[in-house]
DNA sequence: AACTATTTCAACCGCAGGAAA
DNA sequence: GTTTCCTGCGGTTGAAATAGT
């Protein structure tokens, strides 16, 4: 039974050769590759296109790096995996030389494995309950808290200048009705641990986002991100359209609209929140721009 | 050394989405 | 608007390698 895209060819199947590897490279090297599905042909495989298709960009593509992962590299697909799941090509997108495939073997064979010791959901990237997984030492305990909101916090010094040089975030539109379930947005949104700074580009003046897990209340999580420190936000910003009725502000920020990446002072009026822009993600996952904020996962042991 | 169990990872499968016909 | 083709993706499989007995 050979693919439904070569089921008319004599297809030959599993692993390749090293003269079939041969021929592969020579034919890349060689031609400007328009369509998988005429390679095997054109090198003279007794391949399908798309078995072609995945021994180059899985094994044979010149600029793969070999080798075991680093830990850094382990890292980072850790923290990228938590807050994207099983995307395996985005996450290799922040591998440069790994192949998603490479990624998620990696993953299964041993990240997966290390995290379930360590009494983590792969999952979720949270602690696993003593009922459910291996005993917590004591000292894990404290971390095991609910999902915190992603807040952004801001001290007394705070001033309207600052909150003025925030773009868009006057435009944002009454909260959505809830999904039932989280956008992945909002899974990349509920992050009790991560530090994101972003500054304004006119007015140099940045904002925060940090760790609410351990400080003041916690917002009920509603549609993506919301802001802290209702006080502050009502005695700085009256041109913020707060719900004043609600004991905590809840502010409603899409990350594209908020970014200073874009710094567009966008409406929302069309919101979609299943649509998010997954490369605005990928700009602030990337290896070099993840930080943590005290992380469960950084007080166990690694290797 | 021989056998078995486990792990690793290359390759396959089926599906989804986009483009072209 | 529908069908077909192609590409890309994530889940899964199974052969090879390795570890354990």
């Amino acid at each position: 039974m050979g693919h439904r895209c070569c089921s008319k060819q004599k297809v030959k199947r599993g692993l390749w050769s090293p003269e079939e590897d041969e021929k592969l490279i020579k034919y890349m090297a060689t031609h400007v590759q328009t369509s998988w599905s005429s390679v095997p042909k054109q090198a003279g495989l007794q391949r399908c296109g798309k078995s072609c298709r995945l021994r180059w960009i899985n094994y044979l593509r010149p600029d793969l790096k070999r080798g075991s992962f680093s830990s850094q590299e382990e890292r980072t697909i850790i923290d990228v995996h938590r807050i994207l799941g099983n995307r395996w090509s985005q996450i290799a997108k922040h591998l440069p030389g790994r192949t998603d495939n490479e990624v998620k073997n990696f993953w299964n064979s041993c990240i997966k494995k290390k995290l379930v010791a360590q009494g983590l959901d792969p999952k979720t990237h949270k602690l696993i309950p003593p009922s459910r997984g291996p005993s917590m030492p004591p000292f894990l305990k404290r971390f095991q808290t609910p999902p915190a909101p992603f807040t952004l916090s801001m001290n007394h010094n705070t001033n309207m200048e600052m909150m003025n040089s925030i773009p868009s975030i006057t435009s944002f539109p009454p909260l959505p009705p809830p999904p039932v379930h989280p956008t992945p947005i909002e899974e990349a949104m509920i992050i009790p641990d991560v530090l994101m700074s972003f500054q304004d580009q006119h007015s140099h003046n940045s904002m925060e986002f940090t760790d609410a897990s351990s400080s003041l209340d916690h917002s009920t999580f509603n549609q993506t991100a919301f802001m802290d420190d209702t006080s502050m936000w009502n005695k700085y910003n009256n041109t913020l359209e707060l719900q004043a009725s609600q004991e905590q502000v809840q502010v409603q920020a899409q990350p594209q609209l908020t970014s200073p990446i874009g710094n567009k002072g966008v409406s929302m009026d069309n919101y979609d929140p299943t649509a998010f822009d997954l490369q605005l993600i990928d700009t602030f996952l990337s290896p070099c721009d993840v930080f943590y904020n005290g992380n469960s996962m950084d007080h166990l042991h690694w290797g």
